[in-house]
RNA sequence: GCCCGCUUAGCUCAGUGGUAGAGCACUCGCUUCACACGCGAGGGGUCAGUAGUUCGAAUCUACUAGCGGGCACCA
């Protein structure tokens, strides 16, 4: 058998992907047994234009852990891939390629612009479903779903339709938050508010019938020439003379009133606001109120309109902006223009200033879906959000405030609204053109050109992918899904309307948990973006370092966010190093074994304490990472398998087993040996698979044994591999307490002689005699039952073990638990006075904690309240300090 | 303005009422027959500060400071 000493992680990455697809593995029809319970996550569709990144290598590790976790424990497990046709992200980059050739999208018209996105996409659209190939994620290619597919684009409609006829989508005439670069309204989530550093300018408007004049306070001034009114509170006393008053607007000579409303507020700017309700969310607010006329002076195109007057019209709002100040000036109506810090509204995508507009638009209305999710959270506590703390809270809070949604959007890449105008104006909603004939008796119609907002059919996710609204087999066995786990980015966007359109139409929640993950961000502490060019590349990562140890690092992460450490993936490389090279060992001494689940199981009681302590360490492991999976604690998890692997099996258990299975004799112990260790290793290849697919499968596949036999019932038939094997479970009865003290009396013991080897420059080759006395006799006989192990291990010459230390003067020594004594000779090699200064150190050491434990017992108040079982740890371990420090007292008098 | 989170070893982070943890970095010693991407032994922290609750606080409460996030906004 030839093995390398080092992993390849490419190597490994090659062939176990496309075998593990190909054999339908990913797919729940694996699974064999009627009764198996379901487990389903649907991805988070990423945008068919992305390609992959950190957040996705996050998730998608995390979505793939739970995955093969699940499929191990015998669950129907579906993880059901696709991608979102992302509207406006996919619609600029077919038209940027159509700039190219010196085309826009209106060269070509709708029809052959839709065409030629769908050709993108088919060329080179989805790249990141390639990458997900790489990451080993194990979902079920077979029901790769896309949101503008017809069987998605058919549920699209179907709810639209319902909701229409529920009166919860309507069309209607209101401002909204419309990008001029764009060219199509957003909602209000797509806006994003960002500090700005701009000025307040104070204009006056003089009053009609007197002198005076009423100034007000405006970051746009340009707005001034749609303004209908300015408005005052009723209850400043500084304008109750003027409320009721008609002004003259400058610029335009129109006659505004001045109203009373209790929106302003007397402590900003003048106290007084002009109000432009078709220019200004607020304003049209107030123009609803007091039955303003709307005045529309600025256009789609952020041009100022004719109704902006001929001074004006055709400019763009910033030069508007300019002229207005200035013939202000000009008109000595301009009081004053002060610095002025506020915050803007952006367009998320391409950071052009929003402007307000008043637009007919689709809306769908929120209250009723608001009221289901918030009840389902009141009755049910669902979805359950981990960490609770604090996204339920930000959920709730943002559902208890939240405003209808605008729906439509001025784009030709989506779901165009199904409804249809007829020449007299009427809407006819319907599931398709034949059906909206039917409903309107006449083939005139026309379909409304826009399309829906992305995250509308995104929130159809759940169930449009599972086949709702029929009653497919997939929807009855996988809805509700299990967990969503996605950044907290989208909590709004998405997770909201999921769960608001998956209790209105499945009627039952989309998932029971939603696990909220870290943000993985650069090494100073920024988010990763395009446009800061800070990203880490996880492609690059798997290059330099493997899969394995990216995925298991990012397990590690879990819900926090943390700064990019590549230090983390490289230890995380070395630990995948251990793995390849601990099984390594176990192979090169594996001729005449092979893997035995029940050599683990029958006749544990019989065997060496090593052997029976790996056991009972590989249940506690096993049951640890249960437990911490199902609260997914991913890092806990990492901790715990990392720890057993590494600390557990590597130094100790594989160090033991030495002797055990390196004889040249094939003798039937030997074998035995030989076999324990191989399926102690197969077993924690099982419990590491979920975090580390490649390795795993990799060295699984050449163990001698490794075999379909291994297979969880589930998945009896298919061709062998550790992704079917059962994963890895506790067995109370197997847990030995005993062992795994006993283990650590020889482990501590072990740890002593290595320590006044180290400190007492003991050359590594030399051999050294270690003596033991030991009262207890527990203990003695532990010692004694391992005397050969602690000898080789500790390169003794021999170590003998008697119920009282009888050793040389010119000895190191160090005291155990319980006690017992040890001493290493050293005769010419010892310093005795550097040899009483450590002896006194540790002296110093235990009295301090005795002293601490003294005073802690010596408290009535600790001994009458604290719990019984404190107080008697407290006990023992100060018998224990006593009993060390009374044999180190004498060690030191024996070297005076 | 409202809400929330974080502050633990030089660095990146776990821990969440009962003797401070990991990885990396650091020091010393090792070509010990799986692994130098390794082995062994060490050093290093009044757990941001203050005040409380408690027999006992890194952990709970309040406040303070610094950093970060979300929501709503004032024209």
């Amino acid at each position: 058998m030839d093995i390398p000493k080092t992993y390849d992680p490419k190597q490994a990455e090659q062939h176990h992907y496309a075998r593990w697809e190909q054999q339908g593995y990913f797919a729940p029809e694996i699974n064999q047994d009627p009764n198996a319970p379901a487990f389903s996550i649907v991805i988070p569709p990423p945008n068919v234009t992305g390609s992959l990144h950190m957040g996705h290598a996050l998730q998608h590790t995390m979505m793939d852990v739970l995955t093969r976790y699940k499929r191990m424990c015998g669950y129907r497990t579906l993880w059901l891939p696709g991608m979102d046709h992302a509207g406006i992200s996919t619609q600029l980059m077919v038209s940027r390629e159509l700039k190219k050739e010196g085309l826009t999208r209106h060269d070509l018209g709708r029809e052959k612009f839709v065409e030629r996105v769908w050709k993108w996409k088919h060329e080179s659209g989805g790249w990141i479903t390639k990458q997900m190939r790489r990451e080993g994620a194990s979902v079920d290619w077979s029901r790769e779903r896309f949101t503008m597919a017809e069987s998605l684009s058919r549920v699209v409609r179907e709810v639209f339709v319902r909701l229409y006829d529920d009166g919860l989508i309507y069309r209607g005439k209101r401002i909204v938050n419309w990008c001029p670069n764009d060219q199509t309204v957003l909602s209000d989530l797509e806006v994003q508010k960002d500090p700005q550093q701009g000025k307040l300018y104070y204009l006056q408007y003089p009053a009609k019938n007197s002198t005076a004049r009423i100034t007000v306070a405006t970051t746009r001034p340009e707005t001034m020439l749609g303004d209908t009114a300015v408005a005052v509170n009723p209850n400043d006393g500084r304008y109750r003379d003027l409320a009721g008053a008609t002004l003259l607007l400058p610029l335009t000579g129109r006659e505004i009133p001045v109203i009373a409303d209790e929106f302003v507020d007397p402590e900003f700017g003048t106290g007084a606001v002009k109000v432009t309700p078709a220019h200004d969310p607020n304003d049209y607010d107030m123009g609803v109120r007091h039955d303003l006329p709307r005045i529309v002076v600025i256009d789609q195109h952020a041009k100022m309109t004719e109704d902006a007057g001929a001074d004006f019209a055709g400019l763009d709002r910033y030069k508007a902006r300019a002229k207005v100040v200035e013939t202000f000036e000009e008109l000595g109506l301009l009081e004053k223009v002060v610095d002025y810090e506020f915050s803007i509204s952006k367009c998320e995508r391409c950071k052009t200033v929003i402007e307000p507009l008043i637009s007919t638009q689709w809306f769908c209305r929120m209250d009723q879906l608001r009221d289901l999710a918030l009840e389902l959270m009141a009755r049910d506590k669902k979805p359950q959000f981990v960490p609770e703390v604090p996204y339920e809270k930000v959920y709730t809070n943002w559902l208890e405030n939240l405003r209808d949604w605008t729906i439509s959007r001025q784009l030709w890449w989506g779901h165009q609204i199904p409804a249809w105008y007829t020449k007299d104006g009427d809407v006819i909603v319907a599931r398709s053109e034949a059906e909206a004939r039917k409903k309107a008796g006449t083939d005139e119609l026309t379909q409304d050109p826009d399309v829906l907002d992305t995250w509308f059919s995104s929130a159809l996710w759940p169930f449009s992918t599972l086949g709702w609204p029929d009653e497919t087999n997939d929807l009855k066995t996988f809805y509700p899904t299990s967990v969503l786990v996605t950044g907290r980015d989208i909590i709004f966007l998405w997770v909201s309307r999921m769960v608001m359109m998956g209790m209105k139409f499945p009627g039952r929640e989309p998932f029971a948990d939603v696990f909220i993950t870290g943000t993985i961000l650069d090494k100073h502490g920024q988010r990763m973006s395009k446009t800061k060019m800070n990203g880490v590349d996880p492609l690059e990562v798997f290059d330099k370092y493997g899969v394995d140890a990216t995925r298991i690092m990012l397990a590690s992460v879990g819900s926090t966010d943390v700064r990019w450490n590549e230090k983390q993936v490289e230890s995380y490389r070395n630990f995948a190093n251990k793995i390849w090279n601990a099984a390594r060992f176990c192979l090169m001494n594996s001729e005449g074994a092979s893997v035995d689940p029940a050599a683990l199981k029958a006749g544990v009681s019989e065997l060496a304490l090593h052997d029976r302590w790996i056991i009972s360490r590989l249940h506690k492991t096993a049951r640890d990472v249960r437990n911490a999976l199902a609260g997914y604690q991913f890092h806990e998890a990492v901790q715990t398998l990392y720890h057993f692997f590494w600390d557990d099996f590597c130094d100790w258990y594989i160090e033991l087993t030495k002797a055990d299975v390196i004889g040249e004799e094939p003798t039937l112990q030997r074998k035995a040996a030989r076999s324990r260790l191989l399926t102690v290793l197969e077993q924690a290849l099982r419990l590491l698979h979920p975090f580390m697919p490649y390795i795993t499968e990799e060295l699984w596949q050449r163990l001698p044994g490794a075999d379909a036999s291994l297979l969880h019932q589930a998945y009896k038939g298919a061709a062998p591999t550790i992704m079917l094997t059962d994963y890895p479970e506790c067995a109370t009865e197997l847990i030995d307490e005993r062992a795994e003290w006993e283990m650590q009396t020889v482990i501590d013991l072990i740890s002593r002689v290595r320590n006044i080897r180290s400190e007492m420059n003991i050359k590594p080759g030399e051999r050294v005699p270690v003596l033991v006395g030991a009262a207890d006799e527990r203990l003695r006989a532990v010692f004694a039952g391992n005397t050969d192990q602690i000898a080789r291990i500790v390169r003794a010459s021999e170590v003998s073990v008697s119920n009282q230390l009888s050793a040389p003067r010119a000895s190191a020594r160090a005291v155990l638990a319980g006690g017992a004594e040890l001493a290493v000779p050293l005769e010419g090699l010892i310093d005795f006075d550097q040899e009483r200064e450590r002896l006194r150190r540790e002296q110093d050491k235990l009295n301090a904690e005795a002293s601490r434990l003294d005073a802690q017992l010596a408290n009535p108040q600790f001994v009458k309240r604290a719990p019984a079982e404190k107080v008697n740890e407290l006990r023992e371990r100060l018998v224990d300090i006593a009993q060390r420090t009374a044999a180190l007292a004498q060690t030191l008098e024996a070297l005076q």
